[in-house]
RNA sequence: GGGCAGGUGGCGGAGCGGUCAAUCGCAGCAGACUGUAAAUCUGCCGCCCCAUGGGCUACGGAGGUUCGAAUCCUCCCCUGCCCA
């Protein structure tokens, strides 16, 4: 991604992160030292998919907004950590992934991250690194003289990472209690080769972060800072970045536009101002007018829409952006028989869709319809759905989950549209001769 | 290696020979109310079927006892704690 222009700076980052709630802690001096010169950050992504998913979308906001502020940013993929596992606010040991697993991870990873960063941008051009290439070729016996013997058991027994996992009832491996030493000597190798002095993540990371502090101090002699975000969370208590398709995950192939478009859209108010500020570039009066709107008018979901746009075009790009937006008016946008059937095939491939030959679809009930369109993972579900009233096919209420479908179901003689509940749309298409 | 405590549905956690597809809580889905919101109330929440009923697969794994087991026995695997 370009940055285009220069950015004028208005706010400082220690106000423009306090502001937008970014700021959850941080160590002493590490936002003086981002005001008064240009400071080389890195922040960590685990490669424990082949995606990044909305969760992580709030660390790489942090390190674009400190690009725009002049600061240096580095984007760790942990093509090295992620053969070991971070222990961090998990309560259980994990299972380890292959390393060509990591690999692959890695590249997903890497392709998406280029987006949200500028490399070209002078004099602080993005960097992306890799921590395998130093952590797969340490000898185990120069990394337990060099680094482990700067830390002590006690001091890793203290993390709060740990201390959770020797509370649990299954314990901490060897590995994973281990794993705070790698994360220490990736921020010591940045420092020394980079020169970056401040390190990002979740709060969850702070353990970590210090820890590279403290690594830094002792072998390099220098002073390193570390910051950290909020979890991202929602008013209603859940996982935030969960719907009811499980993650929302950056990758298109994963969570198409559409989807991502309508998870941000159907954010609780309680939490979309929030959100506005976490993962916009929205300026604060654009904002504060949005959540002035929210409270005259919640209904009119204006902060939500916005929401849902910025994010979407962040993400996604314009077109997928429009096609999103498109796909939603259509399918949500009143009535569906004034939808022209043009309508609902141009949104075909951007919502959820399946394909059905007319043969296969005349011997269907609205069950089977339902659970070959995915709508419904089983026939029972489908039925029980079915009698409580929770679905329309082409936007009329379906009470009968017996009944057989016909050509008289097609919306111009090819169409058949599902809906379950509120938001759940799918379109089921009839394919001559497949 | 020894002792102890455990392994049940997405999670937590009951059940301890039949009435258990398995109490309950959370999460999830739907309906009502709405605004593609929240809260609240209601229903649902293993799979399949010619369905007020029937079948199948399930309570770490494999055997066994029994008319009948998630529940009893044996062996094995796994986890935690304590001891060596």
């Amino acid at each position: 991604m370009r940055i285009e222009g220069s950015i004028v700076n208005r706010m400082t980052i220690a106000d423009e992160f306090t502001w937008r709630g970014m700021l959850y802690d941080a160590t002493d001096g590490a936002l003086a030292l981002c005001a008064q010169e240009p400071v080389t950050v890195y922040v960590g992504f685990d490669p424990t998919a082949s995606s990044l998913h909305v969760g992580s979308l709030l660390p790489i906001m942090a390190l674009a907004r400190l690009q725009r502020a002049g600061h240096r940013p580095i984007a760790l993929v942990g093509g090295g950590t992620g053969l070991i596992g971070d222990p961090s606010g998990k309560s259980t040991e994990r299972t380890l992934l292959s390393v060509d697993d990591v690999d692959a991870n890695v590249r997903g990873m890497r392709a998406q991250l280029e987006r949200f960063l500028d490399f070209d941008r002078q004099p602080n051009g993005a960097v992306m690194v890799n921590n395998a290439d130093w952590l797969r070729s340490v000898g185990l016996l120069e990394f337990l003289r060099d680094t482990g013997k700067h830390f002590t058991v006690n001091y890793m027994l203290a993390k709060e990472s740990v201390k959770r996992r020797l509370g649990g009832d299954e314990g901490i491996s060897v590995t994973e209690f281990s794993y705070l030493l790698l994360q220490a000597y990736d921020y010591l190798v940045l420092h020394q080769r980079y020169g970056c002095r401040l390190q990002m993540g979740g709060s969850d990371q702070w353990g970590n972060i210090t820890a590279g502090c403290d690594l830094i101090r002792k072998v390099a002699g220098g002073r390193a800072h570390g910051l950290v975000l909020p979890l991202v969370t929602t008013a209603a208590g859940t996982k935030f970045g969960k719907t009811e398709a499980g993650t929302v995950w950056l990758d298109p192939a994963r969570t198409s536009p559409f989807r991502f478009y309508q998870f941000w859209f159907t954010v609780d108010d309680r939490d979309v101002v929030r959100y506005l500020k976490f993962f916009t570039w929205l300026p604060p009066e654009a904002i504060d007018a949005l959540a002035e709107a929210t409270e005259r008018q919640p209904g009119a979901r204006e902060a939500q829409r916005v929401l849902a746009r910025e994010v979407t075009r962040l993400v996604h790009g314009d077109d997928e952006l429009q096609r999103a937006e498109r796909a939603s008016a259509v399918l949500f946008g009143g009535s569906l028989r004034s939808a022209s059937v043009d309508d609902l095939l141009l949104v075909f491939d951007d919502v959820p869709s399946t394909e059905v030959s007319r043969a296969a679809l005349l011997t269907m009930n609205v069950a089977a319809a339902l659970v070959h369109a995915g709508t419904c993972a089983s026939k029972g579900e489908a039925v029980r759905l079915v009698r409580q009233g929770g679905v329309s096919i082409n936007g009329e209420r379906e009470t009968d989950e017996r009944r057989a479908l016909t050509t008289d179901d097609l919306l111009g003689a090819s169409l058949i549209v599902l809906q379950k509940g509120a938001r759940d749309r799918r379109l089921l298409r009839v394919v001559e001769g497949l």
